[in-house]
RNA sequence: GGAGAGGUGGCCGAGUCGGCCGAAGGCAGCCGCCUGCUAAGCGGUUACAGGGCCAAAAGCUCUGUCCAGGGUUCGAAUCCCUGCCUCUCCGCCA
């Protein structure tokens, strides 16, 4: 969410910096509704003062044993006049707030233009894409093959779109895991968590996955018909509204968390579109990393949590690139983005495996998580960042279709192999 | 699931039969003073949000905030209702 004193004391700068992403037509309103909201509440606040004085003046004179049953209904409708105002003020507080949510993030003056994804800017890339003497097969083949990737029972059990893991395969999904958790707090100083899996909805909320993406989420019914929860779509929900609502001493900053846990999506709208395996399902693992900063550290912190993500992929030598989000596919809340975009022989071409982006001050405000500041001052809201660090389902793929031999086995990259038991390669276990 | 108790400022804790309570007192923090050092002592000070005045900052002023949301009342931290959360005891249970 944007500072609303942003847009009211630099409209132009807003709508100019918005122009890659949209939403410059509410601003008009925003401010027109501001307007009205002011006037509104200086017409309250002056009937409450008012009252105030009356009401000290009331209890002074009965304490005196004055009768002040004249000024005491005057009170009276001076006091409905208050409820309808302030019901008239709870209204459009409400409808800027709405339109205040539907504004995305302006992105940072460092982030190259663009309208679409086909205008995102290549930064790196690492490692060199593998030459197969045969012809390498995408990861659901090498997978279904080896008889340990099994999308038919997961149909049965579920729907499509979900996946069934045998033996090796789903020891190596638990490897990958288990290996990046403890890259990410071993080696690179990230807080693991381990968090709810079901939030409620003032969450979903606080970290903007509602109302906008409400079709994305899977909900529950809860037996005694309480408060409906909302699986996580990715632990960034919970690791980044923890602290909501809280002050933070700066010296505790920057905050570095990391988290394991499945995420669920629907994937609605995305019918025929990858649709095979397991690169979009609607359940998987990932490996999150979210950082809680000050404004000052916040792009340094970005480009050092890219790095922690690329560390992955380094140590488990799979090629790949980093692109910069243009400003119009930096994402409704960020300000600026990177995507990692790991090398799938199978597929020919870099897919994404990771997304870092910061949201800079527009996630602290709409989660309310501020920090005091050192020499002290007013507290201020913090600079958030996420990322993935990674997607453990697609690291698998990368490790399938990068690692497969000519026999149809897989090798399994050094870095695992501590954690898969001194396995060396995938085989047919059946 | 049953029965009770409770949610006050950074922390502890007081708030009488509703009125001068943004809230006593203590601790902690900050600034001075004092003091060979330390400790003690003395004085002052320390919440957040929003609005108005002001070119702006400073400053002044107003409103709101004692878990949240409603209600009663001229007036609510104090009374009533609902929700959320915490604690104790019993039962059940992975």
């Amino acid at each position: 969410m944007l500072d609303l004193r942003l847009i009211r004391e630099r409209p132009d700068e807003v709508q100019r910096a918005l122009a890659d992403k949209g939403g410059t037509e509410l601003i008009p309103e925003i401010l027109a509704r501001d307007v009205e909201r002011r006037r509104l509440l200086k017409e309250v606040e002056d009937l409450k003062a008012q009252r105030n004085v009356a009401s000290e003046a009331i209890g002074r004179a009965k304490k005196a044993g004055q009768d002040a049953a004249a000024e005491q209904a005057r009170m009276r409708e001076v006091g409905d006049r208050i409820k309808a105002l302030d019901a008239a003020l709870k209204a459009i507080d409400e409808a800027i707030e709405a339109l205040l949510v539907q504004v995305p993030n302006v992105p940072h003056p460092s982030v190259p233009p663009g309208k679409s994804d086909e205008e995102n800017v290549e930064v790196r890339r690492w490692g060199t894409p593998r030459r197969f003497e045969f012809k390498p097969k995408p990861h659901e083949d090498v997978g279904g093959a080896l008889g340990l990737l099994d999308m038919d029972r997961a149909a049965k059990l579920a729907k499509s779109r979900f996946a069934v893991m045998w033996g090796p395969l789903a020891r190596l999904e638990r490897a990958i895991a288990q290996f990046m958790l403890d890259v990410q707090t071993r080696e690179h100083g990230y807080t693991e968590l381990w968090l709810p899996h079901l939030v409620n909805a003032d969450t979903m909320l606080r970290t903007g996955q509602l109302p906008k993406f409400e079709e994305q989420l899977f909900k529950t019914v809860e037996a005694d018909e309480g408060r409906t929860l909302y699986l996580i779509p990715t632990s960034e929900v919970p690791l980044s509204a923890l602290h909501g609502g809280e002050v933070l001493p700066e010296s505790t900053l920057p905050r570095k968390y990391t988290a394991l846990t499945p995420c669920y999506r629907r994937e609605a709208g995305t019918y025929g579109k990858d649709m095979k395996g397991i690169f979009r399902n609607h359940q998987f693992d990932k490996v999150e990393l979210v950082k809680l900063t000050t404004p000052a550290r916040g792009y340094e912190e970005l480009e050092s949590m890219v790095g922690d993500a690329e560390d992955v992929l380094q140590r488990l030598e799979l090629p790949y690139r980093v692109v910069e989000r243009c400003a119009g596919d930096v994402g409704f809340s960020a300000a600026k983005g990177y995507d990692i975009e790991v090398w799938l022989p199978g597929q020919d071409r870099y897919r994404e495996i990771s997304s870092c982006s910061s949201y800079a001050d527009f996630g602290g405000r709409r989660a309310d998580i501020r920090y005091k500041p050192e020499g002290g001052g007013k507290p201020d809201f913090v600079h958030t960042l996420n990322g993935s660090g990674l997607a453990v389902g697609r690291t698998l793929i990368a490790v399938l279709e990068n690692c497969q031999n000519a026999d149809g086995t897989v090798s399994i990259p050094a870095a695992l192999r501590p954690y898969v038991g001194g396995l060396e390669r995938l085989a047919s276990s059946r």
